[in-house]
RNA sequence: UCCGCAGUAGCUCAAUGGUAGAGCGGGUGGCUGUUAACCACUAGGUUGGGGGUUCAAGUCCCUCCUGCGGAGCCA
């Protein structure tokens, strides 16, 4: 008799068929002559039945035998169930034990963060760990697929470059065959020069910031999705960003509904941000409103976290907050032409304490502007002779934004801190695993 | 970097300055429908390191280390 080698995630057409699965055992349970055996394949999770009356003495002795992870071949016929978790279970009549595995440090109970984080390489196995890695692959593909089907280009932009992007002091330093090099902590600046060669582009990649930041929103190693369109001026780059969370967001939705369920995510959260119509507020309304609520904070001042959460709690969907004041933002951003002391910038702000998960501006195309600008930041000319090539021969108006995308997953998956949005989390005091 | 909290069994946590315990995990046994199963028994400890106060320190004091939460900064 043939056996189909199938996974959980095909179970459906197979019933009342016999089959062969490969995984490893998540739990077990004993009761008397019965074991149940809950696989984990990587696709999903089946109870498998072992009855000791009805399976040989030998395959009865390594069902007993088995250990939480030990990693097995298993077969039997697949039957529709309503007391299992799924709706299927697999009546067992072999089982091969490729490895028993020792005492697994990832018990049923719950762990600390410190020791999950130490044993990320197996937390990964977990259900949860499992669901927000799902969301987050799906999510790089939306990203993608949105780029690709509006005609950008992808470029990739390099990780070892000569000098900071945003002249901050945050950068991780290389030995560049005896020259300095730092760890790129933005694609931006290359991404000028090519939406000048390709009209619409993009870059999609790790960034790295040694931000000796110690709280939930920060990783020193992140992955920043980063648009440039030429000929965008700002009220196009508000409505792209729009366009960008909503039709991602739907995507999500579509494709991700299992995992977001194993999450306990609550979708009508999210749901407003599929139907676009993101408010937009101006900074100085921004700040007025915040007065309102009895917040200490001036005109002129950037946003704390607790401001971002208050704002943006206002709203069912992201809100964009636009025109900040020049000085407390980049020396590239273009000023506002009705007030020079604002720049055409933009943060959006997810709802739920989500905070800043977007910051673009519409790009100065002024070789004046910028020069003065770099001078004023005490940025080192020469680095940016290539830069602002741009602005020399044929400038024009572009813009674009970068979105953190462990922030967007924390959101999507409803959960607290950025370290579990990413696979392996790099934060001040921890390069382990 | 600053402010706050914590460190006790493999893990999660208890323990008025007075004999260090429980649950989970491990081991042994029981149970034909479990859903982080349950029941019984069992093994498992230099209480983060160093110093101090005290008749007596897991507990109080000093110091160092590690981690967590928050701030600033940012995506």
């Amino acid at each position: 008799m043939s056996r189909p080698v199938i996974t959980i995630s095909d179970l459906a057409g197979h019933v009342d068929q016999p089959v062969t699965l490969r995984g490893w055992v998540y739990n077990w349970r004993k009761k008397g002559k019965l074991r149940f055996i809950i696989l984990r394949d990587g696709f999903g999770y089946l109870q498998c039945i072992v009855f000791r009356p009805e399976v040989d003495e030998e395959v009865w002795e390594k069902a007993v035998e088995l250990t939480q992870e030990t990693s097995i071949e298993i077969s039997g016929k697949l039957v529709a169930d309503e007391r299992a978790p799924g709706g299927y279970e697999l009546k067992v009549d072999n089982l091969k034990i490729i490895q028993i595995a020792p005492e697994f440090p990832i018990g049923k109970k719950d762990h600390g963060v410190d020791f999950l984080l130490n044993q990320r390489h197996l937390w990964l196995r977990s259900k949860r760990q499992h669901a927000i890695m799902r969301v987050r692959s799906e999510a790089q593909f939306a990203i993608r697929d949105f780029f690709q089907q509006r005609a950008y280009t992808l470029i990739d932009s390099p990780i070892l470059t000569p000098a900071a992007c945003e002249g901050t002091s945050t950068l991780f330093e290389t030995d560049y065959f005896g020259e300095p090099a730092y760890l790129s902590q933005s694609g931006q600046l290359y991404l000028e020069p090519a939406v000048a060669a390709l009209g619409k582009v993009y870059c999609f990649g790790p960034t790295f910031r040694a931000e000796k930041s110690k709280t939930r929103r920060h990783l020193t190693e992140f992955w920043m999705v980063e648009p440039e369109v030429a000929w965008m001026q700002f009220d196009g780059l508000l409505d792209l960003c729009e366009d960008f969370i909503s039709s991602v967001i739907s995507r999500i939705l579509e494709e991700c509904a299992v995992d977001l369920e194993r999450l306990e995510r609550d979708i009508s959260k999210l749901e407003p941000a599929t139907k676009g119509s993101f408010p937009r507020i101006d900074y100085g309304d921004a700040v007025k409103t915040l007065q309102t609520l009895g917040q200490e904070i001036e005109f002129g001042d950037d946003f704390g976290a607790e401001h971002e959460t208050l704002l943006a709690g206002l709203h069912d969907r992201p809100v964009l907050v636009t025109r900040y004041p020049a000085d407390i933002k980049a020396f590239y951003m273009q000023p506002d032409p009705t007030d020079p002391t604002r720049a055409l910038a933009v943060d959006v702000l997810a709802p739920e304490g989500y905070g800043e998960i977007i910051g673009g501006s519409e790009r100065s195309a002024s070789l004046e502007h910028l020069e003065h600008q770099i001078e004023i930041h005490g940025l080192p000319r020469d680095a940016f002779k290539w830069y602002l090539d741009v602005r020399t021969y044929g400038s024009f108006p572009h813009s674009g934004f970068g979105m953190g995308l462990e922030r967007f997953v924390a959101w999507m998956c409803g959960i607290s801190h950025l370290r579990e949005a990413i696979p392996y989390p790099r934060m001040i005091n921890r390069l382990y695993p």
